[in-house]
DNA sequence: TTCTTTCATTGACAGCGGAAAATAAGGCGC
DNA sequence: GCGCCTTATTTTCCGCTGTCAATGAAAGAA
């Protein structure tokens, strides 16, 4: 994949064209006079806008057959093609990559692993150059362009600048990854926080299309949460948000690595379940499946310790819809396989600690597939594509 | 005073222009081109904005003769009018009104006080409608006609649609509060929840200026918390946000009226408070101040609770760090009386459960003068009466 | 076929904000 | 006191965006 050194950009130059192609790319085929609607534009205004984007080929209009009213000219559907472009994500976790290859409209194409060797800085980035390489050649495939990388780290991380402050797992300081992955990749990249980046696609393409404040909590090794307040992923002043999973709950709970006690995290995170789960039963227990193993086959005390969990996360659930009060919380993450363990109890604990209306805040799971949070890094460069600095 | 029945509107017909006068009631005296730095404006756009502004009496140039810089043209400071017209706000607790009339500028020109002798919406409103006649009376010595009236209640507010949705202290439900007051004042009504409008008090007149993220901490009978984000006051989907009243941090604490444990609520709060001290020191505790007296006194089971109450603040506030990521923390409220008592254990409680680079937030304390809240009120009105449906 | 209804497009136009040139208002050096 | 220099502000176009109102299009209904 020679780069065509044709430096085609997206044809949005205007608030009108973009807030158009966002909302056709998040509410899915559309009749202008929809999106005309939709965004308060004048039809003419959307005509407008849609024409160069048509033009381009990153929309197409629909010949839905179906669905026809009854009375007048029949509506002209239009959708993003998807397969117009192609983006890469990739998420860096302490031992792996996670990687994918998406279209425009954020579906996942291709999805690589790679164990990573080694956490320094260098070493991470040749490897991520090596998988980016590999998805580069799966994408070959398509005949397409690869208009950009998303990449996903946990941690304090400045999209604006494209610079990771401090990442634990990874133990790196002030790493300008997006600068560097961009000289060895030759691609536009974006970097961003792992938990925003899911969150911005819950925002594109999830459960969060259309609303203006809601929250995504995940459960795993560690429990994190993306929040959206005002349309807008909330980053932070000083670069962290959304740590839920520090939000201390119980003065008298168990202590965690953050020098705390009773965070969610030193309760309902993966570590500390294992470590329950090990002392309830009394037996050295290695990972989380085996634990849940445990409580799968009925042991009370295992059970005891994702009920623990369960109410945990519903506490913190509930501290977050009473000082933001969001429309929804989506709860997802690798910790969702015990979801029968501890669902009752997260419903529980949010009903009952939720205070007045926050309560009418819903709450929905959503299955996290492990290229989920690869997909979410794409989603990011999607963004970083379409809004790109061109106003 | 008469309606002069002259519809006169605020002259702000473009975005610019409403940038404009905004960022010099913030931001005090400013030179034409120090806005246009500040708003990333061109030189042209700001004359255009502030002339008619200028021309309709809102901006006056202020002819300072001292901070010449030494070379080139001096530079011409403008800045807002204040007397240039006045607002009301008033305050509705469950016993007493409290109303201000104050300048564009948010400057208070006279407080007044009205016991209310019953909570129904009616005779509320005749009260209501009673103080402002008073403060009415007042402004007609400046010569300048009162814009709007803000007008401030705890509980569940749409203050779009200027309805009172739920308040516990008046027992009300569903009261269109901002139509009943225009029809019985003659004067705009613009309801909003208390916390928020003092919030947006500090947003545009206090210490919030400049801001896009931070929080308003207010401990006294009820602990309560106003979150700007994105530099937008929160509202909440369903009414309600900024409850860290409620934010459960122990599950072994003390009952809530809430029907849960451990709201900082339960544990800072001043009636928790008063109960607390009564306890320790075996006899009956009248009110705050009582208690107040108490510890200061130096009855070391009354400072036990105050340091228990700091503690509980501390930790809520560091909830809100770790969810929000906010520039500053401005906490106030009537309870700052005793912020001498519990000041180290809020800082010290906050630095330990905020987690990483949230710390860096600032805390800071701010006196709350009675008619603050009011004030509140009245910046909600000016804020109203500034972006008035003009687009 | 002609009418009605709804969707979409076109062309004229108003108005906002930007760029650059012009003007204003001081000190400074001589 | 006179021109020069510097910085602040205004003026004068000008491009561009989005709206309005009128027109064209594509059905089904009469």
């Amino acid at each position: 994949m020679p780069p065509s050194s044709r430096p085609e950009v997206f044809p949005v130059h205007t608030p009108a064209a973009s807030q158009i192609f966002t909302t056709v790319l998040s509410h899915g085929p559309l009749t202008r006079s929809e999106m005309a609607g939709r965004t308060g534009l004048s039809a003419a205004a959307v005509t407008k806008a849609v024409r160069p984007l048509i033009e381009a080929g990153y929309l197409v209009e629909d010949v839905d057959e179906e669905a026809r009213r009854a009375l007048g000219r029949p509506a002209n559907p239009v959708r993003v093609d998807g397969g117009r472009a192609l983006f890469l994500g990739v998420k860096v976790t302490g031992d792996e990559l996670i990687g994918v290859l998406t279209d425009l409209c954020c579906r996942i194409r291709v999805a690589r692993h790679l164990p990573l060797t080694d956490r320094d800085p260098k070493p991470v980035l040749a490897q991520i150059a090596e998988l980016v390489r590999e998805l580069l050649t799966e994408a070959d495939g398509f005949g397409v362009r690869v208009r950009g990388l998303g990449l996903a780290v946990s941690g304090d991380v400045d999209r604006a600048a494209g610079a990771v402050r401090y990442s634990p797992f990874l133990e790196w300081r002030d790493v300008p990854l997006a600068e560097l992955a961009a000289m060895t990749t030759g691609l536009p990249v974006t970097v961003d926080n792992d938990v925003r980046a899911l969150t911005v696609a819950e925002q594109w393409f999830g459960a969060g299309v259309g609303l203006s404040d809601f929250a995504v909590v995940t459960v795993g090794a560690g429990i994190g949460c993306g929040l959206v307040v005002h349309g807008q992923v909330v980053a932070g002043a000083h670069g962290v948000a959304g740590e839920i999973g520090h939000v201390a709950i119980d003065p008298a709970g168990p202590l965690c690595h953050c020098g705390n006690r009773g965070c969610v995290e030193a309760i309902a995170g993966e570590e500390a379940i294992v470590a329950a789960v090990g002392e309830a039963a009394g037996v050295q227990v290695a990972d989380a499946a085996e634990a849940l193993a445990f409580a799968h086959r009925g042991d009370a005390g295992a059970r005891a310790v994702y009920a623990r969990a369960g109410e945990a996360i519903g506490r913190g659930i509930a501290t977050v819809a009473n000082l933001l009060g969001p429309e929804l919380v989506i709860i997802s993450g690798e910790g969702l396989a015990a979801y029968d363990l501890f669902a009752e109890q997260i419903r529980d604990a949010f009903a009952a600690a939720a205070f007045g209306s926050a309560a009418q805040c819903a709450v929905r799971t959503r299955p996290l597939p492990f290229e989920e949070w690869a997909r979410g890094a794409a989603a990011t460069a999607i963004q970083s594509f379409i809004t790109t600095d061109q106003n």
